[in-house]
DNA sequence: ATAAAAACAGACCGTTTAGTATGTGTCAAG
DNA sequence: CTTGACACATACTAAACGGTCTGTTTTTAT
């Protein structure tokens, strides 16, 4: 069943939304701004949504829901590439890498941190899917990260639930210093940092 | 010479500022929203800012300015406390960490971050000084970790220039997550990890 | 083919916003 | 005591904004 015409444009919205909102801010960014961006009217985007908070949490879902795809695949793809859970964490790295290669200027940044530099506007509900996406995030990482403990101990008492914690700030900070620095490359060298991190742990 | 009324009813109108950007955003940031805050009026704002970009650009430079100061004297702190440079660089992370310890909930933020999330609205002169106040604080760590590697070459082929970048990515990835998960102690946690990093490239 | 529903278009409205204009109190210098 | 610069207060304005309303076109089911 192909996407009917109404499904296409409230997805062209959703797209749209989201690379303002990381350029803009979501105060920010004007409905205006976004009609004129899509070569819609008024009417049309108050038909597939009805306020602009109403927008704002459909443009996370679905940020969320895609981010997560994404990573899910990278790391069933990294699996497949090796047996070993050292290999298996460092492929998957190297996987993300690769994606960031794919990802010109402008950089785009992480929808949860630009909600989170804007936390006072929305409510409890949003915030509370933030934590819990962050949550599921870092969770795909500690599972990686114990099952390489749990087979090579390190010789220092690391946990993996820090290690993941720990690849997650490095990479909103790097989406931070790329955006910041006009460096692309910004994140992808503190991947490797982490990567190296790692690599001196469980050798 | 102490300091004029003028001038004290300037720096509040800033340091409120600062702290309603960082939950607010800047756009987010209405000027009635700030004069509730302070018990000011309109007349009163436009009388020390031209206009709110105005204020946005000095809220700016008096975060760079206090941010550099802490880190200078911390920097100087560790320096004074030991001679060893792996020391320093050690101590320097844990000065920073109580100093973290200080701030309670909710927590801060940087003002660099929250700005480059709407960098759309900002001059090439803001974003300018942004990188520019980055690199600045890079340059500080640099400094700090190129005395250790002359001294104590590691294993790894790792530059200062790296590590210093690291170290900045893990500090703007905490604050947002700490903030995204209500948890002041994440980014005092990634630090550490940092600083076992440290250790076992230099050991 | 036709009715009904979905997908828009565009004018309009009330409110909020940044910014202005003007007036007032204060305080130190002459 | 007067004057003038500074430090505010208050009322106002014009534009921008989110949202509504009504009408028109397009799609879809029967």
């Amino acid at each position: 069943m192909a996407k009917s015409k109404g499904e296409e444009t409230r997805e062209r919205i959703l797209e749209t939304a989201e690379g303002l909102i990381l350029k803009s801010g979501y105060a920010g960014m004007a409905i205006d701004d976004l009609l004129k961006a899509t070569g819609l009217t008024k009417g049309a985007f108050f038909h597939h949504f009805k306020s602009k908070a109403d927008l704002a949490k459909n443009v996370l879902e679905r940020y969320a829901q895609n981010d997560m795809d994404l990573f899910q695949e990278l790391s069933e793809r990294a699996d497949r590439l090796s047996d070993d859970p050292l290999e298996r964490v460092i492929i998957f790295l190297r996987l993300f890498n690769e994606y960031l290669d794919g990802l010109g200027m402008p950089f785009p940044g992480c929808i949860f941190a630009s909600y989170t530099y804007e936390r006072q506007h929305f409510g409890v509900d949003i915030r509370d899917y933030i934590g819990k996406s962050l949550d599921a995030w870092c969770a795909l990482y500690e599972e990686k990260l114990q099952a390489l403990i749990d087979i090579r101990p390190p010789g220092d008492p690391v946990t993996a639930r820090e290690l993941a914690e720990m690849i997650t700030s490095i990479i909103e900070g790097g989406f931070i210093m790329a955006n910041a620095k006009d460096d692309p490359a910004w994140t992808q060298r503190q991947c490797d940092q982490f990567q190296r991190y790692i690599r001196l742990l469980f050798s």
